[in-house]
DNA sequence: TCCACCGGTATATCGCTCGCATATCGGTTG
DNA sequence: CAACCGATATGCGAGCGATATACCGGTGGA
């Protein structure tokens, strides 16, 4: 009945080889982004570092000719923001850039704790040489201790748990935790500059990529789950204070 | 420094009350939907249910047409399945229909599992007298006995689920929950006909439903866990014996 | 006289349609 | 066998009609 639409895939005789491709496209530099995708991180960068504030409106036309991007990008854009919780388009009203409270800090951590623990799980379980490698290399950096100022903290923050949801090797995974780390991170650039944990939080990284490397899925799941946990009690301490 | 951007979001003065309008979004019936909420809600059940069969190329000018709707909201449809993982888009070459294999059930499943769990866990525990309410109606069909079909059943498999996503009350779990639920659709859809565990799974739901209305978190969580491993299991022997 | 309510107009934004430029593939030809 | 060329599908941009809100002047009542 649908056999008529059973047309084939893309290289039927190569369809084993189609997954490499996407991996090139993502170890792709920065050069071969579509307009569209240009505009998505470029606005998310601002949103995410609150350089467009939580509640403020978002002026298409403004956009459109800040980042020198035609209209379809920019709306392109803002759809895929506003799937991924970041903004909010009201229709014939405005697109505003979604505020942030207690509650979406609580629903935040609630998936993450349990998502970035399983991530940490899989990753201490099939970790390969190149995540070792890099593991180890961010291992090295944190015992180094020269990590003292809270955005570079933050910086490195970031690349941990980027490595490890690509050391999970769930693509799937890896999506949906990218998308909740950046309602993550946009909370942290919230609590900036209120002096919060930077020594427990280095503590906390040891360990859990110690566990990693150790192959122990059980204790990195554990460590995870507890380093989530805690970085909503701090942020959660330092947005109830105000 | 960014002040300037700071603008007022929609209506401060009732800044209170946005979130109702949200809810009322949800209880619209179907009538008011954008024509690209139309085609994205279509395309997908047309993908799921296998009528476009994994693989397929995706004939942008056929849905037009097929559909009635104009080419923007078709590409907007396509692009927002496109990060659902439902298609996939090569640039300049054409959209896809997904294919799946072992692997990526594998990989939906490691997720759900946690995830389903986590929400049947926060359903148990908070739920409120409306979704107690639905899901003792649905305790009794299941008891009833009258769910035979396979279709039915799979009908009532995501009434249950989904009415667990909205009991746990965290809307962005809700929303993750939902993708990954409409991938694994698509793979029940794959082996139906195959004479598959219908007891099962009724029994597995009510216990897990039994559990949600006791209150009881940790159980609910590990029947549901238990009910996507074994869910899992039943797909993967359909797929590999082929 | 003043205030509150109300209807009409103005404006801004959005959703959608349409057309052009571009890049890739497959077949054909020298 | 290599290179060219048409076919195809996408990326992007501009404009049109629709719609919801905001503003404002008028009117009725206290």
């Amino acid at each position: 009945m649908a056999s008529e639409i059973t047309i084939e895939g893309p290289r039927r005789t190569a369809h084993a080889e189609r997954i490499p491709s996407r991996l090139a496209l993502l170890a792709a530099p920065e050069a071969a982004r579509s307009q569209g995708e240009e505009a998505y991180l470029r606005i998310r960068e601002r949103i995410v570092s609150l350089e467009m504030p939580p509640g403020s409106v978002v002026n298409e036309a403004r956009l459109r000719a800040d980042l020198s991007i035609g209209r379809t990008p920019i709306r392109e854009a803002l759809q895929r923001l506003a799937h991924e919780n970041l903004v909010r388009s009201v229709p014939h009203r405005g697109t505003f850039v979604t505020d942030v409270n207690i509650t979406d800090l609580a629903r935040i951590t609630e998936v993450r704790v349990v998502l970035e623990g399983c991530a940490a799980h899989l990753a201490a379980e099939r970790l390969g040489a190149a995540d070792r490698a890099a593991i180890s290399e961010l291992l090295d950096v944190l015992q180094a201790g020269r990590v003292t100022d809270q955005r570079d903290l933050m910086k490195l923050d970031q690349e941990i748990h980027r490595r490890i949801y690509r050391a999970a090797r769930n693509s799937l995974l890896e999506g949906t935790l990218e998308r909740y780390f950046n309602l993550s991170l946009r909370l942290w650039y919230l609590v900036l500059d209120h002096e919060v944990r930077l020594l427990e939080a280095v503590e906390e990284h040891t360990e859990l990529l110690r566990a990693v490397l150790a192959g122990d899925g059980a204790r990195a799941e554990r460590c995870m789950s507890n380093h989530v946990s805690g970085f909503e009690l701090e942020i959660r301490k330092v947005l109830v204070e105000r």
